[in-house]
DNA sequence: GTTGAGCGTT
């Protein structure tokens, strides 16, 4: 069986039909999709009985339709996230430009050609430059006993370092870290996410956080929850990279059923929250909160988790409920990207019957960014 | 069952 899928008003010119994948759960694949769709990250439809849109649910790359059956006559339309189809820059795009980069090491010539990953995850080249250049590394966890040349002795293994330092109090004593830099990218990429071993203590190789992101950590972090003790980084890592470049991960030992994990980018991390089966196991994928509750809420403004939250209270507390929810919860988010406004979330969940009060309006301040979806809420009771 | 150690200098 296929769909029918095609761009909003080009429905004459260019509908494709895709497949479903009958044989196992009646989903459409995401990465079929994209292969004919770059950049899409989700599909919409008129609902034929109230004319507004519904978006069909993804699922670890799978597409399921809300009712179980997809239908053969309607007409799907892609849904994308940033960037556009026409902003991915494709090999011979922007050929007769001059793309040569000057770094400390050299002049680097990058090669543009978008893999399936990047064009799946709306990676674009800015992000693939800036992860390609050799960058001071964080060495973290060095034995306050140990030496520059510890040290150096350790990484040298990997490549020729044009840095290699401690971090020193005024006194000369060792801070217990440092930054080590290679002449070759490919050393970087032998060094990190490894562990190694200098003076009996093992040490951690870092992106450090002022070369991570333009964004703050919390917001490129996700927080796993629900995690059996088998599950290590390794798994994580394995797990989570085919969303994205990961920056860190992180299982306090021993072991406490929690983890983290951090990419290079924010824009994966929202499409990421809900169940994942990691080896055999479900998983919970939430936000990270900020590490220090000190932050200012007007730096980060599409970023306030638990004011989202106490919104959502808010709601709780007004709306009575006239109907059930339908059989999928569509992700708010997946429809309108990140902004939000409160007309455009009220007017989104009307489909839904959930009543809303004038005075309820109050209760979401529109430079506030509204995480939370329908499925969340159906699980804090809001339509029980 | 549910939130992380530590992040500099030019």
């Amino acid at each position: 069986m296929f769909i029918r899928v095609a761009d909003e008003g080009k429905q004459n010119e260019e509908t494709i039909e895709i497949p479903v994948d009958g044989d196992a759960d009646g989903s459409v694949s995401l990465s079929t999709l994209t292969a004919q769709f770059q950049g899409v990250s989700a599909l919409k439809y008129r609902n034929s009985e109230s004319g507004v849109w519904r978006g069909v649910r993804v699922v670890d790359g799978k597409l399921y339709h809300p009712d179980g059956e997809w239908d053969p006559n309607a007409i799907y339309v892609p849904v994308y996230s940033k960037p556009m189809p026409s902003e991915i820059k494709r090999k011979g795009f922007d050929e007769n430009q001059d793309e040569t980069m000057s770094t400390s090491l050299g002049q680097i010539k990058p090669q543009r050609v978008a893999t399936d990953f990047m064009i799946n995850n709306n990676v674009d080249y800015d992000d693939i430059d800036r992860n390609r250049r050799c960058v001071d590394l964080i060495v973290l966890g060095i034995s306050y006993r140990s030496l520059e040349d510890d040290v150096k002795k350790c990484f040298e293994e990997f490549g020729e370092l044009v840095l290699c330092e401690i971090k020193r109090d005024s006194n000369g004593q060792s801070r217990g870290f440092g930054f080590i830099r290679y002449k070759n990218y490919e050393s970087q990429l032998a060094v990190i996410n490894k562990r190694h071993f200098i003076d009996g203590r093992h040490v951690d190789v870092k992106i450090p956080e002022s070369k991570a992101s333009h964004e703050p950590e919390y917001t490129r972090k996700i927080f796993i929850t629900h995690m059996p003790d088998a599950i290590t980084t390794d798994d994580l890592r394995q797990y989570f990279s085919k969303y994205g470049t990961l920056t860190d991960i992180y299982i306090p030992k021993p072991a406490r059923s929690f983890g983290f994990v951090t990419f290079t980018d924010s824009s994966i991390v929202r499409s990421l929250l809900g169940k994942h089966v990691i080896k055999g196991c479900t998983v919970t994928v939430g936000l990270a909160e900020p590490k220090t509750k000190s932050y200012n809420i007007n730096d980060y403004p599409s970023s306030t988790f638990k004011k989202a939250k106490s919104d959502h209270r808010g709601i709780r507390t007004f709306a009575p409920y006239a109907a059930p929810p339908p059989a999928a919860y569509p992700y708010y988010h997946q429809q309108f990207e990140q902004a939000s406004n409160t007309d455009r979330m009220f007017t989104y969940f009307q489909q839904y019957n959930v009543s809303t009060p004038s005075a309820t309006k109050e209760a979401f301040p529109t430079h506030q960014q509204s995480y939370w979806n329908t499925t969340e809420a159906a699980a804090d009771g809001i339509w029980q």
